[in-house]
Parts: C-alpha cells; structure tokens; sequence
DNA sequence: AAGTTCACCTGATGGC
DNA sequence: TGCCATCAGGTGAACT
C-alpha cells in the first residue's frame, strides 16, 4: 500500500487515536520481520506514554516518553489498524494495548515492513535516514536541489525519482502520476532535465501528494485507512495501471497512442508519449548546472 | 562507480 | 478443482 500520502494517512489516524495514551504492553508475534524487532522490545515500549507522531519518507516516527522513538515500515503490504477487534490473524505482527484497553495491530502479509526502536537522539545516525533526500512538502525540496542530485544522471528520470536519496516518500504510482503532469518522458536520463523541466515536475510531484493525501491516499487491494475507511485517490490516478487506455490528456486525438507501459529498472511504468516528452540533452542543461 | 537486477515473502489473478 | 506463471505500493545487497 504505502507511499507518502498513505503513510501520512495512517500517521494522522494513529495520532488521533494514540496520541497522549499509555503503552500498557506490546505483544509482539513474530520478531522475523525485513529487519528483526529488538528482542526487548515489548520491556522498553511498557509503560511509556505517546507523545506525537512524525513522518520521513515512507518511515513512521513515533516518539515516546523516555527519549525512544518506535520506527514504523509499511514495506510493501504493512496495514495500521486502531481500535482491532481481534488481533490473532495470521499476518497481525505487532499488537500495541493502550491504557484506554483499545489495540493497536501492525499487519504485514508479505513481512517487507518492520518495527524497530531506538534512542531518540540516535536518529540522524540511523541507517535509513542518513543519505535520505528532503521531504517532497518542505520547503527543502525545490528545482535546484532536484537539479543538483541529478545532475550528471544518465539513469532514467523515474528512477532518479524512486531513489529516496535524492527525494524522499515518492514510489511508483505517485512518480508515474507527477511525470506525467510534468509532461516528461520517464526514460529521459534524469541529468538532462533543464530548469525548464524540472519547476513543473516540483509542482507536479507537490500537487499529486497533496491531492492524494486529501483523499485519504490510495486504496489498492484490501488496504485501508487505520479507522477501516477508505483512502480513494486511485480512481484519480491519470496513467498508473491504465494500460492501453486514452491519455486523458489528448482524448479522441489520432497522434495518441494512449497509455503505454514499460519496464524501468524491473517496475512498471506507465505514460503517454505524446504528452510526455523526452529530453535530449542539451548544453543550456550542462550551462545552469 | 553508477546503474541494473535480484532477493526478500505472501497473496491475488489468469491461463490451461 | 488444481497447478503454474506472473505480478504487486519497497528496499538494499549483489551484481555488471
């Protein structure tokens, strides 16, 4: 399920529901997650009361009292539910009691994702955030700093933009969605992209998180939102598994081949090279870089 | 060294 | 009904 819009979904249902409360235990089921959970992970979490919740990339921070910050992976199937009615199914890893006697379960089927804990002040030094690039909605994030992570690039531009290091969050519906209201084509080598490019794909990749995390993100498959709604933003998804189907961008032109989708680097990508344009590389490019 | 492929794991889907 | 192949929102190690 999850890339950032969905993420920040379940981080907005689990602050509601946790924020303030009391980790009365944690029950975990199955430590062989991608990473292995602490071993005494259940003793240190006890006890301790849930201050808030933040996000980095696709990562679930939660900060607890006594300097300990639970770090949360959806992987590729992880689901958040609150207030579980049962927790003992086969794929229910991680269940948190709160002291309102309500629990709090981390399923994952396929065990891509992982919960670990550490030291608050131990986080910049965490392994996953150390080469992490900038938050896609921060302020950090703006044609020139994309410009300097590309620049030299010769990998294909969506998969410049699925590396976290040089954008943080993005995976690949949301990459195939921006590039193509940015109206460049993903196999255009990310370090020929010129100013002239690369402002619409910030605008592009801020307008397609910021509508998908106002729809409550993404539902594919059984994945819900933590409260069991339903995030809808894949009925507004332009290119992303619409193969064969009309661009809705040239609707009824002749010139459009429709929605067209490729390998790149073993995922699936989906664009119209009609409304998307490759990018030869020019010397303007070498020039403002 | 940058760029690509593969492995990790389970479930859903479709063809035969 | 079953069996097999293929594919899936991510990440990072192991290749070339």
């Amino acid at each position: 399920m999850p890339e950032l819009p969905e993420v920040e979904t379940v981080i907005r249902g689990m602050q509601s529901a946790l924020q303030n409360r009391i980790i009365q235990t944690a029950i975990v089921k199955r430590h062989d997650l991608r990473r292995q959970i602490p071993a005494d992970f259940t003793r240190r979490v006890k006890g301790k009361t849930v201050k808030n919740f933040q996000r980095r990339g696709k990562y679930i921070l939660i900060r607890l009292s006594g300097d300990l910050t639970i770090i949360m992976h959806l992987g590729m199937s992880g689901r958040v539910t609150l207030d579980s009615q049962s927790h003992d199914g086969k794929h229910d890893h991680v269940v948190f009691i709160t002291d309102d006697d309500k629990a709090c379960v981390f399923t994952d089927p396929r065990r891509f994702g992982f919960v670990d804990l550490i030291h608050t002040a131990d986080e910049k030094q965490y392994s996953s955030f150390r080469a992490m690039g900038p938050e896609p909605l921060s302020s950090q994030f703006t044609w020139r700093t994309l410009a300097d992570a590309f620049r030299n690039k010769n990998s294909p531009v969506k998969t410049a933009l699925l590396d976290q290091g040089n954008v943080a969050g993005l995976g690949n519906i949301y990459v195939c969605e921006a590039l193509f209201y940015a109206g460049i084509d993903p196999r255009t080598p990310a370090g020929n992209l010129t100013a002239q490019q690369l402002r619409p794909l910030v605008t592009a990749i801020r307008k397609v998180l910021n509508e998908a995390i106002a729809a409550g993100g993404s539902s594919l498959k059984d994945y819900v939102r933590p409260d069991g709604g339903l995030g809808y933003f894949q009925h507004a998804w332009a290119v992303y598994g619409k193969a064969g189907q009309p661009c809705p961008a040239c609707p009824g032109e002749e010139d459009c081949p429709g929605i067209q989708q490729i390998q790149q680097s073993g995922r699936s990508t989906f664009f119209c090279s009609e409304k998307q344009h490759f990018c030869e590389k020019s010397s303007i490019s070498r020039d403002e870089a």
